[in-house]
DNA sequence: GGCGGCCATACCGTGCGGGTATCGACCCTG
DNA sequence: CAGGGTCGATACCCGCACGGTATGGCCGCC
């Protein structure tokens, strides 16, 4: 299988429509019509079921469509990893979410810079979720991940760090003063609800809730006293006068590890790693 | 890129020889030679040393024969599953090295067989080490791993059993009747060294203790008093009455574990973890 | 110095990928 | 029910890129 046929398959997987697919491979319909046709001969498996209400995937038209996506960011894994190897300057690309593990994130570098032999490392600041797949297709060759936020399915993973998480407030909230809360007693505040995020696609899910984009917006909503969020603990230290923080004593714990995809494990890489665990 | 130029460019490197590569592929040596140049002023990056001394590998050139079989894997990874799932009788393949768990193997398959819309399962039994490169070129769907043998890197997994390791005896030699021993007592009997496996290519590492290809040759030699073997306990159930097993105190303990290629969950696949855990 | 091994270059044919035009099936809509 | 619109498939043509053969250039070796 060529990786022309599969990104063609992808597209016309995604669109589920022959012409918008063409058009956004920027090709003709016909051949698009031709390849994907002749793909499935070669797998002698029928992918796509049409007719005159449109394109709809089989069983195995799923598959593929799973599969081929995570083929095809092995691909370009493959090449930006070449590319950047090649590079005048070979560095190594952290991927962190924005504002998270500053403080830890700031002592890894500074302890990795010290050592012997060190390469120069880049910081790559990903939206949240975003760094799966910027380690998976190439564009980073480690990052910071959150667990449980972060998936870290396929990865190689460290444990960095573990932490509470506290619940952020209006200074001089009721709570405030208190040792720890729960869970139920801050969705008991209909006054201070937790605000919603975008998704992967930049939508927001129903519900409640004030929408915000970043942490800043958030922290506003909050000095504000239109709601309250709950952070791991050392997000502490981007707070001001006008927020008060309590530990939620049954919010999971969430605990910092590093990750990289596996069976890459080049020397700077394994440097890394190892100062990482040593911080 | 397209994987035409990534079998390549795979070929080269590793025969190192143009000439050889391009008989393997079953091409000329010309168009071989185009089609590296051509791959890398796309990529920008020298792969490939060449003088007259022969061909060499840039350091590049290792980042991409790493990650160009990986993601070569995923693109047979991603066909063959294809295949599979538009088969006549889409089941699931499941991967363990032969001989081993069996009686966790065969509860298993039993269990799952008695839950109601279970898909047909097919056993493939590996060699050691080959279960992870089955899972990933899309050969099987699931594999039974023991740790710390197996590496999982990259692969999700769940815990299904942890055991001790035992010492195979022959009957009636001077150590059975203990408790435990340990790995040091073993390895200061030199009349029953332990054997040795096959690497992967089928050779076999140099240093003292019979050469050994299978588990049945292995209990043999065990039962004549030229070896001895140190083995997860579960293993006990082959074994017949000339043999005789003791606790090794401090050899690791094995961990059984189910696993699978990430952001493969298949409805099937997710049915059987879910019963395995439930073993 | 001639020879052989090995990769690169030169040059040629052809098959395949892509283009345009058109068909055929189906669904609206008036 | 006729007519137009949508969408995928088919027919046909063209150009190029891939693969082949022949040969060159470089180097090491007998």
């Amino acid at each position: 299988m060529e990786t022309r046929e599969l990104r063609y398959f992808v597209a016309v997987a995604e669109e589920l429509h022959f012409g918008r697919a063409a058009e956004r491979l920027r090709i003709a319909q016909p051949p698009l019509s031709r390849a994907i046709q002749q793909l499935e001969r070669r797998l002698g498996a029928r992918l796509l079921e049409r007719d005159s209400r449109g394109v709809r995937l089989t069983e195995a038209g799923r598959v593929l469509l799973r599969e081929g996506r995570a083929a095809l960011a092995g691909i370009e894994a493959a090449e930006r990893r070449t590319r950047r190897a090649a590079a005048a300057r070979p560095g190594l690309v952290l991927a962190t979410k924005a504002g998270a593990s500053s403080e830890l994130l700031a002592k890894l570098l500074a302890a990795y810079a010290a050592e012997p032999d060190a390469v120069p490392v880049d910081v790559l600041l990903c939206g949240p979720g975003e760094q799966e797949r910027v380690l998976r297709d190439g564009r980073a060759d480690v990052a910071l991940l959150h667990r449980p936020f972060d998936s870290t399915a396929g990865l190689d993973t460290e444990v960095l760090a573990e932490e509470r998480q506290v619940v952020v407030l209006p200074a001089g909230h009721p709570l405030s003063g208190r040792r720890d809360v729960t869970t139920a007693e801050i969705a008991a505040l209909p006054d201070l609800p937790l605000p919603r995020w975008p998704d992967l696609d930049g939508g927001y899910p129903d519900g409640p809730g004030p929408q915000v984009r970043d942490s800043v917006q958030l922290m506003q909503l909050i000095a504000l006293g239109r709601a309250c969020a709950i952070v791991p603990e050392s997000a502490r230290t981007h707070l001001h006068e006008q927020h008060a923080t309590v530990t939620v004593s049954d919010a999971p714990t969430v605990t910092t590890v590093i990750a990289w995809p596996p069976q890459s494990r080049s020397p700077a890489l394994a440097h890394l790693v190892r100062t990482a665990l040593g911080v």
